[in-house]
DNA sequence: CTGAAAGCGCTAACAA
DNA sequence: TTGTTAGCGCTTTCAG
């Protein structure tokens, strides 16, 4: 077989890539040192990186990252596991995990878990087994098992909006944001302050900000000196929908709370929501406040306890990346500021 | 060197995967065999694979996407690329497009242009060359040297809720949508009609719909006998922001318009915020219509032209597969239709 | 500073 | 139906 067979002899086959043979054959060097200088490895004669640099430009080489990954065990790739991306905090979160690993040379594959087939899926094959290099878990209630599957993979790891043992984490400190919106309402006077929560679905896979949320509110409250348990009402799902069916199950009570603490910003927009479509004043009759500065908060004015969501999704990218590079000393647990930020939907109750 | 060295012998190495010839020395055959067999190939004797199986279950084998990757040629995983992971349209296509595209058994790698950077980045360096088996892209406006790029992948392609030259594409007639949503003003009684259009930034890089809805919205008054031209107002930005401050120039005029179409609806959310700040009724002397029936869209009651968004990531993975399979005669534009949904954000003009 | 050689862990003809 | 034999395209010791 003639070694100069054209490409037109094989019509079939994909056109070939240039290799880092074909590289090393225009540059006058050998394959290894192609890999060496391209990768600004340990010391090439600059005069030989040119003459690589250039070689490689003129024929649009790319390293086969299949190719690179077996021989070398890195997969220069990250999994993002998220459960919803469609949500606001979800979808800012990755977008900000995705460019600062993008930015450090990482692709990024997503694993979006919505539903209960693409959850059982995902932990029981873990597909991410030999395929990245590191793991980004964002807000994910994870089951004893999910978290065994996850450390099994023995790869640098990182949780946000979550804690797990021996893991590094970003987060706010979810007590404190609630404890911050009730006390706002305490201050304006309110004293009847009922908590709207959100269900986790039936494996148990919501929100996992839930919990510490209640805690805050029923902290602020006990130190306020009212009752501490409090009045949580627990939607029957989440998001916008929950909020709006939860608020309309509290206007059938006889006697109606002066404000409303939201679990998180789309619960509040679905109870604003309701109480719209009922024409109870907001915040005359009603004041909400929601936690998160979801971006249609500002629109609905309604006041809210405000995380940087894309900061924490960089944050956490750079804790792997800083794992990756062999750096961390142990998990640390990186905690951001929320800030209370005040908007109408909330006001001196009726009569104060 | 003893063949039974330990593990305990090279304590610095990641605990080695079973590899498939692990599999095959426990299982009692062949290396081949165990890759034949767990990938459902050929005709493999049943009771050899019950074998294969418990091996690899036993093992916990997994293969090695690299690996498997550089031997077949096939990487097992699609680039998803898009412009805005954070707004509503692009999470909820990525979500619909991921979760087929995973249940298909392929991987998805995020590449999200948010900022010039990124993009540049994207498109010269083209990271999806050997990284992957197919590509979509969703809604990106694309120059020439873009498209080159993509094309020079030579895989499969296809585009989501924008149309390129010979390549399969999902998306809604997006005159039609505006036609539609003008239409419906029109028949409210509305002759002093206002578009709202976001400004594509620096490099072009914006809503690719924009010109058609334009379009659309022109027709609409065409047929309607009014001036074609229209009275289009360009956002500075986009998104809320963009439709907000559009709105907020628009009311420095002497005589406002009775109705505005947005090119969609997150500008039509900032347009009725603007309007709700300035005291200005909606619809009473203002009716605003949008166009994607964003969730808000429901919270904000805003009338507009809604199109099923996830289902077009779904279909698109699906056409991608298709390709992948070797089927797809040649590409196909599938159209997938929109529906006006009216709330009360529109209504007749004062005095009508 | 550079090259030669030996894999990385699979898959895919080709035999048997 | 299964096994044997070559690679896929890189990286990485180890020599030089």
């Amino acid at each position: 077989m003639a070694e100069g067979t054209e490409d037109a002899a094989r019509p079939d086959r994909r056109p070939r890539h240039a290799s880092i043979l074909d590289v090393a054959a225009l540059a006058g060097v050998s394959p290894s040192t192609v890999s060496r200088s391209l990768r600004g490895h340990e010391t090439v004669a600059a005069a030989t990186r040119r003459r690589v640099a250039e070689a490689a430009r003129e024929l649009a080489y790319t390293v086969s990252p299949h190719a690179s990954g077996l021989a070398s065990g890195r997969t220069l790739s990250v999994g993002v596991v998220v459960p919803f991306v469609t949500r606001w905090f979800y979808a800012n979160a990755v977008a900000g995990a995705h460019d600062a690993l993008r930015e450090a040379g990482f692709d990024v594959l997503l694993y979006h878990l919505g539903d209960a087939a693409a959850r059982d899926r995902f932990f029981d094959r873990m597909p991410l087994a030999r395929r990245v290099d590191a793991v980004l878990t964002l807000s994910l209630p994870l089951t004893d098992e999910h978290t065994l599957a996850l450390r099994a993979l023995d790869m640098p790891l990182v949780t946000l909006g979550a804690r797990l043992d021996g893991v590094s984490s970003v987060r706010v400190d979810d007590v404190a944001a609630a404890r911050n919106a009730v006390r706002h309402l305490l201050h304006q006077g309110h004293r009847d302050i009922v908590m709207i929560t959100t269900r986790q679905d039936d494996e148990g896979f919501g929100f996992v900000a839930g919990p510490d949320r209640v805690q805050g509110y029923r902290q602020a409250l006990a130190a306020a000196g009212l009752d501490a348990r409090g009045d949580v009402v627990e939607a029957g799902t989440y998001g916008i929908e929950g909020g709006a069916e939860a608020m309309a199950r509290i206007m059938e009570r006889p006697r109606l709370p002066t404000a409303v603490l939201a679990e998180y910003d789309e619960v509040a927009i679905g109870a604003v929501r309701t109480l719209r479509r009922s024409s109870v004043p907001v915040p005359g009759r009603i004041s909400v406040v929601g936690i998160d500065d979801h971006e249609m908060a500002s629109v609905l004015d309604l006041t809210t306890v405000a995380q940087p969501v894309r900061e924490q999704g960089a944050i956490a990218a750079r804790l792997l990346l800083d794992q990756l590079d062999g750096g961390a000393a142990g998990p640390v647990d990186v905690v951001v500021p929320t800030r209370l930020v005040v908007r109408s939907s909330t006001g001196p109750p009726q009569g104060a």
